[in-house]
DNA sequence: AACGTCCACAACCGCTCTCGT
DNA sequence: CACGAGAGCGGTTGTGGACGT
């Protein structure tokens, strides 16, 4: 298909906003709304394009914007969901109320992906760079392994999304949890989440599931291109299908509602980020208050799992556990980090430690992700 | 003080997706 | 089904300020 041009690009201003202009396009908005944002330039009395407005208005004048610097709990939800979603930023912005998906992508690339690297963390896989040194192990395999099913998660998470959607349009008479007032109000993007993430989290509790059969170290990965398989892995609780991990967001969002600022985003933002940065796993449990009718088995399996690896017990040996230790001293300073000091602490149980510690490092590190994205869930008005 | 470099952020560009006709 | 318009998204660039020499 052709593509126009957003606007002939005579006569329109570029480059930075004056107040006036903003003045203008703000007085307009709040008067009629946007409206067509191609014919609102020349309404508002503009010399911009239509596109040009929208992102101004999106990035920067909606009232519902929270401008500023990222709390420590912002940044770790952006590290994290970064680490399942990859480059999605709008779909991170979804998980953090009130920033725009520009800025959250403006502070990656500034700040938290040079950070990362500075610690010697692929920003990209979230892995230590020294994984890749050590590849004839398999532990490298291992953990591009569940990057890969990661990634390959996402993807087929928007698919079945968009399927669910579209089953929605064609029977709205359809007594599915799609069809509840929830999801009927979202718009199109926004209703991809749910269910895509509720699934991703039966997802990554199926790689814990009951025999570890996904996760196992030196056990090979399952494909996960069924999604029998891992539902007929997993404990009942976890068995999916998108009906019933979308009935169990609904729930769980029935839960918490009213309880908006309980979550993620609570602004003790250091402290929390201290308590969960080194809570175990088990202990994580405690930030996602709604849903632990759905976590709760997985944790169990988890933290049996780690008492069995902790009966010999390596000290920092978590990896949310250094990682969040190391954000946070970095952060707690002047937000720099020396190259050398960082890694050597890092270093500490990590690449250096035993099978089983990576084993572990990899089913807390996503164990993380899975609980931030339940408690962001929670937050989500769209839910 | 002048100059150069680095950094952070706003804004732009081009592509894809969705929806209406 | 094909097409076009509008909107959204992610990558990239431009610009101004901070900092170092």
């Amino acid at each position: 298909m052709g593509r126009s041009p957003c606007c002939d690009k005579v006569g329109l201003k570029k480059g930075p906003w004056t107040p006036e202009e903003d003045q203008k396009l703000l007085a307009y908005i709040e008067e009629h709304g946007h409206g067509s944002w191609r014919a609102l330039p020349a309404k508002a009395g503009l010399q911009r394009c239509g596109k040009s407005c929208r992102l101004r208005w999106t990035n920067y004048l909606r009232p519902d914007i929270k401008r500023g610097k990222f709390s420590l709990q912002e940044e770790q939800t952006i590290i994290q969901l970064h680490a399942l979603l990859g480059n999605r930023w709008s779909a991170i912005a979804t998980h953090l109320p009130k920033r725009t998906d520009n800025e959250i992508k403006n502070y990656w690339n500034t700040h938290l992906k040079k950070r990362l690297d500075k610690m010697g963390i692929d920003p990209m896989t979230h892995k230590p760079k020294n994984d890749t040194l050590t590849s004839s192990d398999g532990q490298s395999k291992n953990s591009a392994n569940l990057s890969h099913m990661a990634q390959w998660e996402s993807a087929r998470l928007e698919a079945e999304a968009r399927l669910a959607r579209q089953s929605k349009l064609r029977s709205n008479s359809f007594t599915n949890p799609l069809n509840s007032s929830e999801f009927s109000s979202s718009t199109s993007s926004q209703m991809n989440k749910p269910v895509g993430l509720a699934q991703c989290l039966d997802i990554l509790k199926a790689w814990n599931g009951g025999d570890g059969a996904m996760v196992g170290l030196g056990c090979e990965l399952e494909s996960p291109t069924s999604t029998l398989s891992y539902s007929e892995n997993a404990p009942p609780v976890s068995t999916t299908g998108i009906g019933e991990s979308s009935t169990t967001f609904v729930d769980f969002v029935g839960n918490s509602s009213g309880s908006s600022e309980a979550g993620i985003m609570k602004e003790e933002d250091e402290e929390d980020w201290k308590g969960f940065g080194n809570s175990t796993v088990a202990n994580s449990v405690s930030l996602t208050s709604g849903i632990h009718d759905i976590s709760l088995p997985v944790e169990n399996a988890w933290e049996s799992e780690s008492l069995r690896a902790n009966s010999e017990h390596v000290p920092s040996g978590n990896f949310v556990e250094r990682f969040t230790d190391l954000l946070l001293s970095t952060a707690g300073g002047d937000r720099s980090l020396s190259g050398d000091g960082a890694e050597e602490s890092f270093n500490c149980g990590g690449p250096s430690g035993s099978a089983s510690d990576q084993y572990e490092d990899d089913k807390n590190y996503w164990n993380s992700i899975l609980n931030l994205v339940n408690s962001s869930n929670s937050d989500s008005p769209t839910f």
